[in-house]
DNA sequence: CATATATCAATCATTTTCTTTCAATTTCAT
DNA sequence: ATGAAATTGAAAGAAAATGATTGATATATG
C-alpha cells in the first residue's frame, strides 16, 4: 500500500471518528506500527492532524489552509505587507467589497474578522473567501477572460444593489491631478461605483503606482483613503496634501 | 503508443480512482518504467496530478470537491451521450442558459457552435467556456459552497434580465404528477426563472431521475424538452402522453 | 507513590522506488 | 535521404519507505 494511499484513509477516518488510535490504523491498513507512527509525524507535520498518545486526533480547527498558511510564515513582500494592513481593517460583522486584483487577493489570507459579507467581482477570489468560511456574494457579468474579473453593466447593476462598510480597491495610477485611474473603462466603471457605495474606500496601491496615470479616472484623490509601502518622504507629503494617506511599515 | 495517448489514459485512471501506482499503469499501457515515470513528471509540471512515492494521486483541489466528483463518476457514459446530445442542439449565434450541474458542464466539451453568448450560475463552468473562446456572462449572487453554483435573489434578479434562445437544465426529480422537482428551494427558483426566459428549454435527465420527486418544483413537466437515456419503453411511453422526449442512442 | 503496561522516538538493515545517464530507436524537418 | 530532435528502455547509484528492535517516556493501576 502506498504511503499516500495510507495517510488519504487515515485523514478520512479522522474525519469520521474525530480519534483513531495507532491499534486501530495498524490493523486496518495491514502495515506495521513503526509506518503507521510514521505516517502520522508526516501528517501533523502537514498540519493535518494532531498526535495524541496512542493515535492522532482532529484539528481543532479545521479551516486551515496549509498553502496559504505557509506563505503567511515566509517573508512578506512589499504587497503583502500592504494586503496584510488593509485586511486588518476589517472588523467583526463588516459587509466589505472586495475588488478584483491580485493585490486585494492577497488580502484574503490575512482576513481574522469574523461574521463577515464579502462581495467581490474576482472570480479567482472566490475560492479562497469560500475556504475560510465567509459568506461570499459574487457580482454578475460578463468574465474577462485574462483576469477573472467580472465587469460590464451587468456586474455594475448587480453591484448597485449593496452598500459596504468598507471597500477596498485595486488601481494602476495615483496622480496629484488626475486621480486614481485604471486601463479598462469598464473596470473603472465598477470601481467608480464601488467607491461611492462604500462607507470607508481604502485604495491599495504599492509605490510603483505613484505619479502613474492610465486611460479612466475611477475617482479623485480624496475619495479614498490610500494604503501603500512608498517609502519617499517627498511623495508622501505631497500626496498627504490632498488625501489620506496610511504608509505601511514592514 | 503515443505519449498523448498514454496521458490520457492515465489522467482517466486517476479520475476514476484518485491514486494509481506506476507498475500499474507499467502493464495497463505496455510501457516501460522509464516511459510511465516521465509521462508522471510531464503531468505533474501541467499540473494535472501529483507524484507520490509509487504513484500519482489527484490534485488535492480535485479531490476536494467530492460533491462533484462522485457525481461525474457515476453514470459518466451515460450523462456524457445525453450532454453531447444537448450541446449539438446550440446552434450558431444562439444566446442560451447553461445551468450549473454536472451534466451541463459535460456538455461544455462538446460544443461546437459559433458565435454563441452562454449565462451560466455554474462557477465551475466559466473556465472551460473561456477556454473555448465562449462569451460568457456568469450570474452574480450567493455562491453555494460545495456545488459552485451561484443563486439566491441576487442570482434570481440578474437573471431577468437575459431573454434566451434554448435553456438548458439539469433535475434531480421527473415524475408524472409532480413535474420536474429539485432539492435546494433557492436552486428551484433559479431553474423556474430560467425555464420561462428559455424560448426552448431542454431538461438533461438521465434513467435515474424517472419517478423521482425531491423537495421543490421547477415547472410542469410539459414546460421542457426532455432528453434522456432512458430506455424502458414503457417508462418512456407514459411521459410521452404528458410532454416531449428525446432518447439519446450509445 | 511505585510498579506494570503501553506508547513512543531513534536507529538499522532490507527492500522498493527514484533520478540520472546512456545508447538505441523513432519521428520530424530540411 | 540526412541530420536534428524526441522518444524509448535499460542500468546504476541515490533516495525513500518499511519493519524490527532498542531503550526511553508516558499513562494507568493498585
Amino acid at each position: 500500500m502506498l504511503t499516500a494511499e495510507r495517510h488519504q484513509v487515515i485523514l478520512q477516518l479522522l474525519d469520521e471518528k474525530e480519534i483513531v488510535r495507532i491499534q486501530e490504523l495498524v490493523e486496518q491498513l495491514n502495515s506495521s506500527e513503526s509506518t503507521i507512527r510514521r505516517d502520522l509525524s508526516q501528517l501533523e507535520k502537514k498540519n493535518k492532524l494532531k498526535r495524541v498518545h496512542g493515535g492522532a486526533s482532529l484539528l481543532q480547527q479545521k479551516r486551515d489552509e496549509p498553502s496559504i498558511l505557509e506563505k503567511s510564515t515566509k517573508n512578506l513582500t512589499e504587497k503583502e505587507v500592504i494586503a496584510k494592513y488593509a485586511a486588518n481593517l476589517i472588523q467583526d460583522g463588516d459587509c466589505i467589497f472586495l475588488d478584483a486584483g491580485t493585490t486585494t487577493y492577497q488580502m484574503i489570507k490575512y482576513i481574522t474578522a469574523k461574521d463577515l459579507t464579502v462581495v467581490t467581482n474576482g472570480l479567482n477570489h472566490l475560492e479562497p473567501l469560500l475556504e475560510k468560511n465567509i459568506q461570499t456574494y459574487l457580482l454578475g457579468g460578463f468574465a474577462k477572460p485574462r483576469t477573472g474579473a467580472l465587469i460590464g453593466q451587468i456586474a455594475v447593476d448587480s453591484l448597485r444593489k449593496f452598500r459596504f462598510d468598507k471597500t477596498f480597491l485595486g488601481v494602476n495610477g495615483v496622480h496629484l491631478t488626475y486621480g486614481l485611474t485604471t486601463p479598462d473603462p469598464e473596470e473603472a466603471a465598477l470601481k467608480s461605483l464601488a467607491l461611492e457605495l462604500g462607507q470607508k474606500v481604502y485604495v491599495l496601491a504599492d509605490h510603483t503606482k505613484f505619479h502613474e496615470v492610465t486611460f479612466t479616472q475611477i475617482g479623485e484623490l480624496d475619495d479614498a483613503i490610500i494604503i501603500t509601502d512608498e517609502k519617499d518622504p517627498d511623495i508622501v507629503s505631497e500626496y498627504r496634501s490632498k488625501t489620506v494617506i496610511e504608509v505601511v511599515e514592514e
